[in-house]
DNA sequence: AACTATTTATAAG
DNA sequence: TGTTATAAATAGT
């Protein structure tokens, strides 16, 4: 998608590398964040450049997300795990003559939640490389000015942006909820089997 | 990227929204192999549809970035990890007029390693939903025939793929060398541990 | 599912 | 960093 087709194949020009993945990252940041937006699919997205800074992006976070996979994983713990321990494994994605089947494609029942559209949240991890260390800035589009002038286009995203926004504070005070609901059950349940006989202690055989 | 613009807020038509999510999950698929490929970057994405089914993207595979980016996030516990945890949050990506700052771009030192492309692995989790229940195919690009037809793009593709294949082997054979060592090493200090005094058992509060 | 008309993404400059 | 010519993705059919 340029004025040059191009290989994909490994770059080795250190600074076209770096330009290209910057430019790449964030093309499939949005992309995730138009699925999002769209379908309402949970996404999380995990990355790590070349140069092994992650970057990070969840809807409604990377957390939930990932928490949500290996809940799933673990109590689809199948036979023999050795490896992904997950289903099929699909080479290749879109690649039109060598694409292989999948019989994918689901949605099952879409609760029509009226009007509010989706949201998303990204995360950046930060880790200085040695490469430029200016100073961090950590604003966000919502801090910014709004542009005197948009035009219609930008108007209608930046009303999705915002109930975006909207969304995902709901989505984050939810989370928030929950993990403090299961903070209090598992203390009570942890001060009601310290005075019981039923559990035993995996760690005592090392303990004595 | 279509005959008509469409807003970005969601799809309440199933069917739409079925073919929609479909197609863009592909895509965004498709530009995460593009992105490793061409960067050597790792990167997993895990997505649940809105149908609630899972679909998993990893180079070299979803776990092992997922491992990577808990393991980084465990070792950066900062005072308040009570949402996310990790560092500044970044509300949205490449909305043009509305973008804010990032002073991201990275990419240290990158070793060339010269010219053995990147590989891909995906994986996707079949839970059949109540929409067609046909006999899920299992087979992947690699066991395809090979059309006969292939232009020199389809070609290289291929060639390309093949890389990544054999890239992709390479590099789960290494994970299973190094989860190998680490269950004998963990092992050997299991085994040095048990007659040692050093060793504090965490649980121990709690068994007696 | 396959096919365009268009919009988007992005390689080069 | 911003612009432009072109390739790629995809909305609607």
């Amino acid at each position: 998608m340029g004025k040059r087709k191009i290989d994909i194949k490994k770059i080795n020009n250190k600074n076209y590398l770096k330009a290209t993945f910057s430019k790449r990252r964030k093309g499939l940041f949005r992309k995730a964040t138009d699925l999002c937006c769209l379908s309402g699919a949970q996404i999380a997205i995990i990355t790590f450049s070349p140069g092994n800074k992650a970057f990070i992006f969840g809807q409604p976070s990377a957390e939930t997300v990932i928490d949500r996979f290996l809940g799933e994983q673990a109590s689809c713990t199948t036979a023999d795990h050795d490896d992904e321990g997950i289903g099929p494994v699909e080479g290749e994605d879109g690649h039109e003559d060598l694409e292989a089947n999948h019989d994918e494609e689901d949605i099952g029942s879409v609760d029509a939640e009226d009007s509010h559209e989706d949201s998303e949240a990204h995360q950046e991890e930060e880790k200085e490389d040695e490469a430029g260390g200016d100073g961090e800035k950590v604003s966000v589009w919502w801090d910014e000015p709004i542009d005197e002038n948009l035009g219609l286009d930008e108007l209608k995203k930046y009303k999705g942006l915002l109930e975006c926004l909207k969304e995902n504070v709901a989505s984050k005070l939810d989370e928030r909820n929950k993990r403090e609901f299961y903070t209090k059950d598992y203390l009570a349940m942890l001060n009601s089997e310290i005075g019981s006989t039923s559990t035993t202690c995996q760690e005592r055989d090392l303990c004595d």
